[in-house]
This record gives structure tokens, sequence and C-alpha cells, in this order.
DNA sequence: CTTGGAAAGTCAACAAGGCTGACATAAACT
DNA sequence: AGTTTATGTCAGCCTTGTTGACTTTCCAAG
């Protein structure tokens, strides 16, 4: 973990290279391009079943922590109730997703993918795993770690924390 | 360069780990977190102007190129003329990008930012490069270097490839 | 010089997925 | 008993994507 690369006694302007405005620029760019590219297999994918990325994004995170509540689910996603509640309804209609009453507090509605919710998961993770790990083994370890720290210093460790704690742990 | 760690005689278990499908997953939830998380600030930012994200996009692909093309700018966004037109007329008629009729093909429109358009693109892009640099100055020169290899990877060859020769050089 | 087709603009209609506001219900908490 | 919380739902709005159809402009080939 770099702490202050600006105190060492390396030349100045190399040392500062890759915090040219141009570099950056470059990052940018490069982060919305391959975003948009590693989402749009799933899209396709997801058309043959007249869902959305808010659909994707509602069965990664169910399938990620089984159980999950509502409430959880809005504070992971960051949008309305009302916005997930229209995608929620159409995939539990559809039997993709169960929606259990919480047992200990019977208010909450605990979220399960059912045999068909796991099927459409891993047909989408599956693709974009293949596609992640076939960047990730292209780049090689090393990237992939650099990779990674970028992507950790570009969260809010606020949000970063709170995701965290959501995603950790105690399945059902 | 890894070429093809996967077929190695070596079942290491240790050299794979950053393959492993819980480090993909990872890795695809954190790009999920830090691209939303990025774009948030702008985000906040158009809402003054009544602008969204489409709009930010002409605009810093404008300014990325003066002299830009709408075939070439429908070629980087990816969206159809009719979208594009919706949020580049707007950014017409509000004085904040000036479309002049090609020199050589008069059928053609040369997209130019006005003054309040650079005005626009300087908030916009101050915002987002300053949240890069702190990413990028935390993370340290290598792991930049690792970030923008995995995304490089990341994207099609040949979108890269197009994205590249649509955006170099020769500006007017 | 005419005509085919490319580039651009526009209108209409629609869909996904955000948003707000208002309201209902059940359960938990105080 | 009364308040708060978790969830669901209805209605309506906005942005930004889509398709289809049509026009105008204008380059370039026959």
């Amino acid at each position: 973990m770099h702490t202050s690369p600006l105190t060492r006694s390396t030349p100045r302007s190399e040392q500062l290279l890759f915090l040219t405005d141009d570099q950056i620029r470059q990052g940018i760019e490069m982060l919305f391009f391959a975003y948009r590219d590693f989402t749009s297999h799933p899209d396709k994918i997801l058309e043959n079943y007249d869902y959305g990325r808010a659909h994707h994004r509602v069965i990664h995170f169910v399938n990620r922590k089984p159980g999950l509540a509502v409430n959880e689910l809005l504070d992971i996603l960051g949008v309305t109730k009302q916005s997930l509640n229209r995608v929620l309804r159409q995939l539990v209609n559809d039997g993709l997703i169960d929606s259990r009453i919480g047992k200990t507090d019977r208010r909450q509605r605990n979220l399960f993918l059912t045999e068909s919710g796991t099927a459409l998961e891993k047909e989408l993770s599956d693709v974009q795993r293949k596609r992640m790990r076939r960047a990730y083994s292209a780049a090689g370890p090393e990237a992939v770690q650099g990779f990674r720290t970028v992507l950790e210093a570009m969260i809010e460790p606020e949000l970063a924390n709170r995701m965290r704690s959501l995603l950790r742990g105690e399945p059902e």
C-alpha cells in the first residue's frame, strides 16, 4: 500500500506522470467503456426474459445474501422502494424470487432465489465471470491487485463499510 | 503478461487465487459500486442545470475532440440518433454547443463547445478528476498501472480500437 | 444533369427504470 | 394505546433509451 509517493527522492516529473490530467482522463474514459462493455452481455440475455439491468441487480444481491431483507436491499441498491418494488414484484410473480415473512420480525420479508431464479442468476453471472476472468488472467495477478486497490480507493469509505456489513456472512 | 495459468502444470491453488469465483465476484461488485459512486457527484451538479448523464457524455466527448461529427459521436456513445438528437438539441439551444456545418462535407455537423459549454465541462470534469486523482494517489502508481491494464483487457479489442481512432488527434 | 444514397433532423409512440407523494397494513416498540 | 417501522401499492412524472416513418440536404456516380 502506497502511503506518500510525493515524499520520495525520485524525479518529480516521472513520479507524478500517472497523475497528469491526461492520464486521469484516460482512466475515466476507460472506466466508462469497460463498464458499458461489461454490462452489455448480461443485458442481451435479460432481454430474452423481458427483464432489465434492475432485475439483474436484485437477482445478484439476493443470491449474494440469501434471506436479505427488502430494507437491506434498498440500502444496497440506493433506489426508492417504489422503484425496487416494481421489479421485485415481477420477479416474485414470475417465481424467480421467494419472499418469506421474517421469522423474528414478521414485518420483514426475507428474499430467496427459487430454483429458476438460481438458474437465471447462474446464466448471468457465468458470462460476467467468464469475461472478468478472461480480463484478469490476461492482465495478471499484480494488475488485478492494482485494479482492486484503485476501485477500493474510488468508493467512499463510509459507503464501502456499509456495503460490507450489509453483505457480510450470516446467510439465513 | 500472463498467458494461460490454467494450462500450467502447477495446480498450485495459490497461483490462481486471484481467479477464484469469489475474487471475481468481488471485482464485479467493486466495479459496480465504484462506477455508481464515481458518477454520483457529476449527476448532482447536472441537476442544477436540468441536465442528465446523457448531456454530460456529449459535453465530455465534444470537449475531447472539438469538431467531432454527429456520426462519430453516435458511434462513440452507442445510442440512436434520435436519442442523441434530443439532448444535443437542448445543448445547442441552450448555447453550450455550437453545431457548425461541415466545411468539406456540408451534410455533416461539426460540434464545438461554446464558452459556457466549456465552463460546464470544466465544472464536471474537475470534480471527477479530483476524485480520480485522490483514488490514484491513494493507490499508488503500480496499482494505477494494474487498474488500467485490467480495464484495457475488459474492453473488446475491436471496440477499443474503434474508440481510439475516433478520438485520436486532428482536432478541427 | 439526374438520381441514388448517405447524413442529418424531426415527429410520434413506446418502454425501462429512476423519482415523489399519498396512503394502507401489519407488526413491533414504548 | 399510540407511535414508529417495514413493506406494499397506486398514480403520475422525468430521463433516456428504443423503433418506425418521413423530410431535407447534398455528395457522387452514372
